[in-house]
DNA sequence: ATAGTGTCTCCAGGGAAGTGGAGGTTCAAG
DNA sequence: CTTGAACCTCCACTTCCCTGGAGACACTAT
């Protein structure tokens, strides 16, 4: 590699690099959402071949494992992308990544929080639930007097 | 109004039944919902003035109700539209309904499972989380070891 | 008669995270 | 040299529940 004659590299312009569908292949992710996520500057390719091929680096599949990781924790590809920006500015986005991670916590007592009161007036209401109930006027759903 | 004469209700056409907009004001709905639930099926109108006005039924407001309430439980539009269609066939639809809502219960239930399970990981995450740790070679976050 | 609403239909978009397909290159192997 | 796979771009579509706007009628009040 380090060895490439340069009138090769020159004349060949041969770019190091993994196509998009071996990044794919790797990282198991689909070639639509690689070329997705490029599109959302989420995965920057290093390069273009002379043909056009989006060339990435190794780093691409430290950058994806990332993206992953806080995708299963929840976080939007568009907060994904804010840490990443801070760590492309040469930073470490811990502190950001932070800021994010609480917020998700907080939006996710919030929806459980939610969901049971929810689930306790589901429960309520089947607890008195009549399954033949008599029709009373127009209400739909005599249960539900509606 | 009710000492119309009937020659003026024959000539006029007249027809019984709200316009769109005074059942949006007395609904709470917006008028686009309202013809957006009517192309759904969800909501039909009785028929048309002669100028092509939609005219809907007193009967619209419990229907209107009977959905907002439905769908306060979590239940999407096309569940909805099922329970009514048995009311319209004639029958009460409250043992679809209850289906459905224990359904619904259950999808709660698995939810609450998985955004416990989630926040029990980030909690952990965070609990030990540095604020300013020493860069880890190509590591993104040392934190999260990616 | 005219202005001002209300209503109509039809078309588009939005938010999230992609997926699917058409039609056109580029590349590697036989 | 020719196939066939991989790749490119661009566009549309998915799910759900609406919302917004344009352009054209209908009705009501002055």
């Amino acid at each position: 590699m380090a060895a490439l004659g340069v009138e090769t590299f020159q004349k060949t312009g041969q770019k190091t690099g993994m196509k998009i569908g071996v990044l794919a292949g790797r990282s198991g992710l689909s070639v639509k959402t690689l070329r997705y996520y490029e599109d959302l500057g989420l995965l920057p390719a290093i390069a273009r071949s002379e043909g056009g091929y989006r060339l990435f680096a190794e780093e691409s599949l430290r950058r994806l494992e990332f993206i992953r990781r806080l995708k299963t924790l929840g976080l939007s590809l568009e907060e994904i992308q804010g840490c990443l920006a801070v760590h492309d500015a040469g930073d470490l986005p811990c502190a950001d990544i932070q800021i994010q991670l609480e917020r998700q916590i907080g939006r996710i007592d919030a929806r459980i929080e939610e969901l049971g009161q929810l689930r306790q007036e589901l429960q309520g209401l089947l607890a008195g639930w009549q399954s033949d109930p008599a029709k009373e006027g127009d209400v739909i759903c005599p249960n539900l007097r509606v």
